[in-house]
DNA sequence: TGAAAATAATTAACATTGTTAATTATTTAT
DNA sequence: ATAAATAATTAACAATGTTAATTATTTTCA
């Protein structure tokens, strides 16, 4: 029976929908069965036909906040030039998405996952090299960085963000926005040139 | 009375000894305030007579706990060349002891902070810096490194370090200690050349 | 030294959390 | 339309942090 399949999507869509209004606006200190399902609109233990637990339901919003961060960041470096030029420009409206929502960078890189999450992990490690991956090949179809470092500066542009992003949102370093916002710049211009 | 404040704070050493030792066994996630006073001896309730909550108790370990680590990581480098070889034996060795004890990276870097922590996490954010600061003084005063770089090359390594043990420890990637370590190993020749 | 006052420690209690079991409501099949 | 199946809800439990009420202990000083 299809119907049972579409209906049960839908609800779950419902609840999913409700744990990213939540993670978007109050963060995840805000998330909760009880939260979720009233947001939702069903009672807390509804959830529990559609998600074995809160976990599997949280972690079910990665592939949703990627895909919206891709738009977000696709249409903010539209006008950079390949290359290098919009890898730097990658790097910043990836880190600006995840000031704007800090919820999201908690659920993305903080919040511990339970078995069984393995794939939704590998798409949160890929995820930087996802954005940039053209740019990367085009770098590297031009000669235009040495093609033994890529994978190596990859890396450290990964590490680097997440490093940055924790010390400002979880470890109030430094105290303003400016600051880092700066301090990124000086960063992405000495990884990449 | 100066008797009072002895006592006091012998009582406060045993609740922040248990607390200790539950985080470099059992981690963050067996804090709570009832493990805490079994582990030290008392009813959970005592605790609240020597610490506002528990997330003061909590962070008020990261002093000692940074101690023990700078004794170790200055043990372990000793034999090394002073600079930027030294440097790098530091940088391996704090990985490897937070490595060793996760609870401990989770205290420093993702536990949320209450209000009035500011100190505490003024520490912490300066932890590695200080680690180095002798190697890289010596650096600079050789001219060995470009004086002007030092600053970002310093921050660099720090975002680096933390966002590497985040994904590590907490997004499983790599997934083995040894693939981890010589990933390490190449990010450091990278930045420190 | 022994009763009164001060201090320390404990138990009781509350609200909140995730989760499961028991129960009620609703939909489906015949 | 009634029986069976499915979905949703309420009740309940154990664990959490925290505060209030109560009990035990130590200190003071006559």
């Amino acid at each position: 029976m299809k119907n049972k399949q579409i209906q049960e999507q839908r609800i779950k869509g419902y609840f999913i929908q409700a744990t990213k209004d939540i993670l978007k606006g109050e963060g995840l200190k805000s998330i909760s069965v009880r939260n979720i399902a009233d947001q939702a609109g069903y009672s807390y233990a509804t959830l529990y036909n559609y998600f074995s637990d809160v976990n599997e339901l949280v972690f079910e919003c990665v592939k949703d906040f990627q895909q919206e961060c891709e738009t977000i960041i696709q249409q903010e470096v539209i006008n950079e030039a390949q290359g290098i030029d919009r890898i730097k420009a990658i790097s910043r409206a990836y880190v600006k998405y995840f000031v704007q929502y800090p919820g999201i960078f908690e659920l993305f890189f903080l919040e511990k996952p339970a078995k069984g999450q393995e794939e939704t992990l590998q798409l949160i490690n890929t995820f930087f090299d996802r954005l940039c991956l053209a740019d990367w090949q085009y770098c590297i179809s031009k000669t235009m960085v040495p093609l033994r470092s890529v994978e190596v500066v990859k890396q450290q542009l990964n590490y680097m963000l997440t490093g940055m992003m924790l010390f400002y949102l979880n470890r109030r370093h430094p105290i303003d926005y400016a600051a880092m916002l700066q301090n990124l710049d000086v960063q992405l211009l000495h990884i990449l040139s």
